[in-house]
DNA sequence: CAGTGGTCTAGACCACCCT
DNA sequence: GGGTGGTCTAGACCACTGG
């Protein structure tokens, strides 16, 4: 296991000066030679830590006039769902308080549509798994997954029941490369009101998405359902240019 | 004007070679070393242009490996509205085609709520502007925005027929620093039904949002609302450990 | 004008992967 | 071992900002 980068260590211990007021909001912090020479690192090194703060929506950089720290955001609270965000309901929420009902657990040939978005053979058999995730008691999102069942050898009820992340990640060492998410309202079909409790006209909030591994290869087609007043997601922009 | 960087311009190139095909989907790439030799460029600029390609999820990046070129993303489509994006509707469906009508437009002393969402003291008045925003002739998205008065001097009704970030960004010559966003579904309320024709259970799709300038200041806060059926919006999350 | 951040270099060492 | 990408350096030049 490599050491920490060092620009990591500089940007966590700014990011740590900000969030404690002494470097504060809506002013200039020291500039980049300064921070350079505190740290007895490379410009480049501090630059790299601040370009890190930067995307994250901490601080502001200008060329010719210096680094802004900015201000919090309003609106954000803790309980925020990042639309962005790998980590499953399971590391979110902590393993405690959640729990899987698996409510059907198939493997079939792919549909035209599922063979195109998981990139497969029509031959090559999938996973069809629908699960309703309960967060302390309260069902709160109703899955409907598809995954190529060459990549995902030996999935079973058991490990549905508990983390098919911890799965994918600990057991076969895949790694994620990304996802694409659409996230749209839509009204409930029959699945919702049976397991999410939504009446007739509740709306849902829909989130479609295909999650990629690093070498490129689909891994997860899904369609993921809460109903309208349980959860909501987030996005931070930052501008770059 | 600066000249486009070397790293801008080489991402572009290799963006070229990669949708054309001479890089291929879903195999390694020349390494860095080779591509540096190409462009008569030190590694450390090609390996800005490739961490640029890697969070546009164009490639992975493997230390010990290569670089993949990633495969097209099957639910991505041409119409997708990225829920991280500044450009305004104008920017993205072009001015002929669209078109705002004005429901109501005041000024007033901020509500508690508005205070602390654009961060302005109780007696720093406040623009309250409703605006139907219309489509090729539908009626797309109805917007509730709220701005502070002494950092839009000058808004009127004209401005707001054609693009407020317009106004913003070439006559005010105001940046963007960024914005935070909520995505949430709910029931529609009586300017739904008036103004997008929703009946009275079209589910919502709701984007609530707080953009900031570069100086850290809050320059507006707003929701904005549209019909379940004609509007969604996407995320790409790229992995980066 | 001096100071800022942005870019770029040539070279170095490292951790990792495959063989 | 040989090749990959990741990090880091010490220094350079640039464009932009402010006084």
């Amino acid at each position: 296991m490599m050491a920490k980068s060092k620009y990591l260590v500089i940007a966590d211990e700014i990011k740590k000066r900000i969030l404690e007021g002494v470097y504060p909001a809506r002013e200039l912090m020291p500039d980049q030679n300064s921070l350079a020479k505190e740290f007895q690192v490379s410009r480049m090194t501090v630059k790299k830590s601040l370009d890190r703060l930067a995307s994250s929506g901490l601080i502001y950089k200008q060329s010719g006039l210096g680094t802004f720290v900015l201000g919090n955001i309003p609106i954000k609270a803790a309980g925020d769902t990042p639309a962005n965000a790998f980590n499953g309901l399971t590391e979110q929420h902590g393993a405690e308080k959640i729990e899987s009902k698996v409510i059907s657990f198939e493997v079939k040939f792919p549909s035209v549509d599922i063979q195109k978005r998981l990139d497969v053979a029509k031959d090559s058999p999938v996973y069809e798994i629908i699960r309703l995730r309960i967060v302390e008691g309260d069902p709160l999102i109703l899955e409907h997954t598809f995954m190529p069942v060459n990549l995902v050898p030996g999935l079973n009820e058991e490990i549905l029941k508990s983390s098919i992340y911890e799965y994918l990640h600990h057991e076969l060492k895949l790694k994620f490369g990304g996802a694409y998410r659409k996230i749209r309202a839509c009204l409930p079909d029959e699945y919702d009101k049976k397991y999410l409790n939504a009446s007739e006209h509740d709306p849902m909030l829909e989130f479609e998405e295909i999650v990629w591994l690093n070498n490129g290869k689909n891994i997860e087609y899904s369609t993921s359902r809460n109903r309208f007043d349980k959860r909501s997601y987030t996005v931070l922009d930052v501008n770059d240019f």
